[in-house]
DNA sequence: ATGACGATTTACT
DNA sequence: GTAAATCGTCATA
């Protein structure tokens, strides 16, 4: 019988590309008032590098009270709010005073299922949700895990409404690297295969 | 005080 | 494929 527990920040205090490829494969876990435990397996996720990266909310050393959380240890959580409707959930990176992070894009739901559901189907009856449309892109999985403004800047070692559990990595042959979405404005580093995900999995945002 | 803009999702042609 | 939804945040004044 596996166990899992929840990473350590060691496992955390690395570059954002390190990490998101060590993010692949891992249980995200969200825990509800209600005791209710949602989860699923990371398929995609984008790092961010800081000041010098143009796509990322820090750069050029930029500091606001939206973004402070970047500036946190490894380990915690960076939760933003945008287009006027919505969340979008990352992991810091790096180290203390780098505001480095990795965007979780999609997971593979595993548990809590019939909940996602209903969260992600609030107010939008005429969508049809499959699997695959659960938590199949950054805003949909915050919906589904009913992640907001209150988990931001939590710490993932140590809060027991989120973490992230230490199941099997991806393989490194299962990983594909690609350039992030969503961020045409950035120039040069629009380009860069910063977006890792596994490879032929249904649960991604997009192939 | 004001205006432009999103690390997106959904609906519709 | 295109466009609407919808508002907190930030830079500018």
């Amino acid at each position: 019988m596996p166990s899992t527990s929840t990473l350590p920040r060691r496992f955390y205090r690395r570059d954002a590309p390190d990490l998101a490829r060590a993010l692949l494969g891992r249980r995200l876990v969200r825990v509800l008032d209600t005791g209710q435990r949602l989860a699923g397996r990371i398929v995609e996720v984008e790092a961010y590098l800081g000041v010098e990266d143009r796509a990322a909310h820090s750069f050029g050393g930029r500091r606001t009270p939206r973004n402070e959380a970047m500036y946190l240890d490894a380990g915690h959580a960076y939760v933003y709010f945008t287009y006027g409707m919505h969340w979008c959930f990352n992991v810091v990176a790096g180290r203390p005073d780098l505001p480095v992070a990795c965007l979780i894009r999609a997971i593979e739901p595993l548990e809590g299922l019939d909940l996602m559901r209903l969260h992600r189907a609030a107010k939008r009856p005429r969508l049809t949700l499959r699997d695959t449309d659960l938590c199949s892109g950054p805003a949909k999985l915050c919906q589904a895990l009913a992640i907001d403004r209150s988990l931001n800047a939590i710490d993932l070692t140590a809060d027991r409404r989120l973490f992230i559990e230490n199941d099997s990595p991806a393989r490194p042959d299962r990983i594909a690297a690609a350039p992030r979405v969503g961020v045409d404005y950035a120039g040069d580093w629009a380009d860069k295969p910063l977006r890792f995900l596994l490879r032929e999995n249904p649960h991604v945002s997009r192939p």
